[in-house]
DNA sequence: CATGAATGAGTCTTCATTCAT
DNA sequence: TATGAATGAAGACTCATTCAT
């Protein structure tokens, strides 16, 4: 009967106490970020002792880390795009998925950030996520480059990269931002740069 | 920006001592980031005692405040580029540019970024250092819908934020660039963006 | 030493799981230490959960107390040696058979120590223990000075302290002996020190 | 200007407070053991904040290792006896510093034990330290052994061993012995226990 | 009897900052 | 100006013990 560290809950009590608990260490993070967020203050916004929170969790770093696991697998879900459709629509699509949830987890994502910047776990982890972000896209843009749809000019790579960071970092960096009135702008760059506007292309 | 304290040093010596400080903090924040830095790190590195940092620095949040400043200052000024020619040379050169500066003060960027998410000041410091840059390209792009060479289907504001952003995500995310690799692609999907590149647009 | 919770168990299963605690915690109190030794490492390592430890031992140290108990009865009645055979056949038994009960509860003895040093109560249950053997031994040594055996020169009670110590301190910094290597030598010690050995004294 | 941990006090001012520290520390251990010892205990008894003993201490257990290696090195001086007079004077008087050394040091030498039990590295000091002690009577016994003094019947290692355990543990056992009473017993007991108490041995 | 969730007192340790010299 | 000794607030983490089920 050997214990794993931080083993699941057996009751649903317990699995309920350890949910209240990621749900309060998320709003905390988020409204002090990682470094001012004291573990009981984590507790007490779920409501138990402070002990508590070490009972389903290592560490603080433990933790965020499970926060973020959930984040991000829930962004990942989110942000999955099916492949009906012509290119624009989807990219389209996938845009407006991108600004709202960006928007919606604004915060919980610069806390990520700040602390990837200091340990370089978060910072794999954020890394990895961005990497298969840019890798489909890489991917759409090759296969619209097979259907000459898309210049060779451009390398796939670096330009999934940059457009991927054209709307993370606009969402990122423009605060209060609506999604719903950005994401024209937004997507219209997008198909311009890569000739995907209907335009006639000289190249 | 927290200002410095009463007054500047009065002898070479101090200007010096001083001087040695503000190197050192760049470097170790560089390495280790804000919040892992002790005070005694950068004194150490400077070659001088534990106490000497408060002669020049108010406190660790001053200190920080003065190398952003001048690191600000620097990379602002190395951005500016000339009003000589064609716009889209003015362009690829600014995009030459900030992929470089970028390249060099990487960590340091990184770290001021890290400082706002908890720090409200430094976040406004950032975000208007931003502003300015995103506002001289709205300029631009304003200026090119006037003379009907940018479509005014985009909205210069947005796509000035946009553009930027996509040219420092990318820097941001793709540690170990090469500027002058990446560059060609970033200024085409640029150009092409805004409909620069000499193709017949549709609209 | 504490005294048992309000009864021993009634049903034969709990029975068994006292003694599984009982041993469980001799093990992990040898392997660990008793500061080192979490009570949760005694419930694991007998196989019940967490607060079951406390159905049955009121606190770790009752707990300590009982493994204690048990542990010094158990060596209290190998060391008991017969009257029968001449003093140096006694003692060499008696050595021999020290020699290799300490061997083999060498951690546990040590471990009783060390929270003696701190805790008044087994530091008086140790102490005991000694005062009940070292007494045994002076009686000997008093009856063999009245038979005129061995010298009056030596004081029995200092005598019998020392020679057990001897013994004792020889086992307890040595680790790894074999008890019947150096069985003969320190027997040979101890009758020499007594005059036993059949050398004719001068005094 | 790298700075070792807790490196040396550099004024004089520092030297006496580093001084004070190593006093309380090794009073408020005795007083209380290593574990039951809060190093906020040890800088009250200094007059210092109990930050400052982590000026000069790297940890609690750093503090505790410099308090022993003072001890041990203290001890050894003392018990360290010229090569002068006959063998027999010699142990007598080895054996009466022993007990007076030990006496002094009791309680900080029992709880050097204490901590020894749990943490390998003060085990080896301590070993090491007996092991220095030991060998050296040993090699006296072996020179008595060469000179036809002292029976050959002896094992040098394991007498010497044996010897050292009964003075040790003697004083040991034996709390507020007074030194120049039992020494008598105990340099007679050990010295006929070699045969050098000119008795005429049958050997 | 057994479980395991919950508690909270207890301590070490860090480090920005102050200050006498 | 420079030093380095001293401070003390702050916070993560442990674990014996309790208790509802």
């Amino acid at each position: 009967m050997p214990e794993q560290p931080a083993a699941g809950p057996v009751t649903e009590r317990g699995r309920r106490t350890r949910e209240r608990l990621l749900e309060a260490a998320r709003e905390v993070f988020e409204e002090r970020g990682y470094n001012d967020t004291r573990m009981s203050d984590v507790a007490e916004r779920a409501g138990v002792s402070h002990g508590t929170v070490y009972v389903y969790f290592e560490s603080k770093q433990a933790l965020l880390g499970e926060v973020v696991q959930a984040l991000l697998s829930q962004i990942g879900d989110y942000l999955r795009v099916g492949e009906a459709g012509d290119p624009a629509t989807r990219i389209s699509e996938a845009n407006l998925r991108y600004l709202r949830v960006y928007a919606q987890h604004d915060r919980m994502l610069q806390v990520v950030e700040q602390v990837a910047t200091a340990d370089p776990v978060f910072a794999q982890v954020l890394a990895d996520f961005r990497a298969r972000h840019v890798a489909r896209v890489a991917e759409g843009i090759r296969r619209l480059q097979t259907e000459d749809r898309v210049s060779d000019a451009l390398d796939a790579d670096i330009s999934a990269a940059a457009l991927s960071a054209m709307v993370e970092g606009y969402a990122r960096h423009s605060p209060g931002y609506r999604a719903d009135d950005v994401h024209p702008t937004l997507t219209l760059l997008w198909l311009r740069a890569l000739g995907l506007d209907g335009r006639i292309t000289a190249d």
